[in-house]
DNA sequence: AGTGAAACCTAGAACCG
DNA sequence: CGGTTCTAGGTTTCACT
């Protein structure tokens, strides 16, 4: 992980479908020689994968949620993880400092899709109480500044 | 948007660097056509690039923190966002409902790197408090579900 | 809207400094 | 590590349906 790498992932960071010509071209490499790191990055976890960013509005999703979850004594995080992972709304989620336990965002069509999706959470034994906060207006989503 | 479409955005956002030939063939069309579909999708801001999805940890951003914004008096949200957008480490804001006026995600390098950039948000004139929740773990982060 | 063909460019492997 | 070369395959435009 050297100075190329990360203007590599930097580069594709924001132009995911960049051939690695262009991508070598920005960092001083040959294409052969920039696919060999991106691969590299691949392999070694530091790039996860590539993929296109949807304008959730624009498809229909337009309600974003945090969700904080409050559990019943000490559950490990691995049990929150499995049991927030199966349900495709959570688009993420953290154990956190403070009074909660975990933070989820949930994004889901509308309310009534909200309100299925926090019965879905709240049927999870581990979860005594939940508390929501709904987003009004995204104003800033990006990657990683690198 | 149809539901050829809908199948190309839900392709793409897991395999953003797959070939037009690839979608072309998951959603049954050609890779001329599969092409045109995704320019137009791109035009009308469906999708709004590509991206490499980058480990943070693996490059040395390890701290992930919550802020609660609390405002003084009305603030609009164009001036939140032009505030936040100008600090690299927001990788998202948001207005939401409850006490606090907008919710920021901020990534940091370290607990340093952290104190930095409250100070610099703090700064801004509209702030009147902060609150922090720091992420122990991130347990799960993905797109939206398509 | 769609397809198929042609020109051009890129990916991926082999080989070499 | 890096670059160069080569072949296979992808991208993109065009004519046509």
């Amino acid at each position: 992980m050297d100075d190329i790498d990360e203007q590599i992932v930097s580069y594709l960071s924001n132009h995911g479908r960049a051939s690695f010509r262009e991508v070598g071209s920005h960092v001083g490499l040959s294409a052969p020689a920039t696919k060999r790191r991106v691969d590299r990055l691949l392999d070694d976890g530091v790039i996860e994968g590539f993929a296109a960013l949807v304008d959730p509005a624009s498809i229909g999703w337009n309600t974003d949620v945090f969700v904080s979850i409050f559990a019943r004594g000490n559950i490990p995080p691995d049990r929150i993880r499995t049991a927030v992972a199966k349900v495709p709304e959570v688009i993420a989620a953290y154990t956190v400092t403070g009074d909660a336990d975990a933070l989820l965002h949930v994004r889901v069509r509308d309310t009534r899709h909200l309100e299925q999706t926090l019965e879905r959470i709240r049927q999870e034994e581990f979860v005594a109480q939940t508390r929501s906060l709904v987003v009004l207006s995204r104003l800033v989503e990006r990657g990683t500044p690198v």
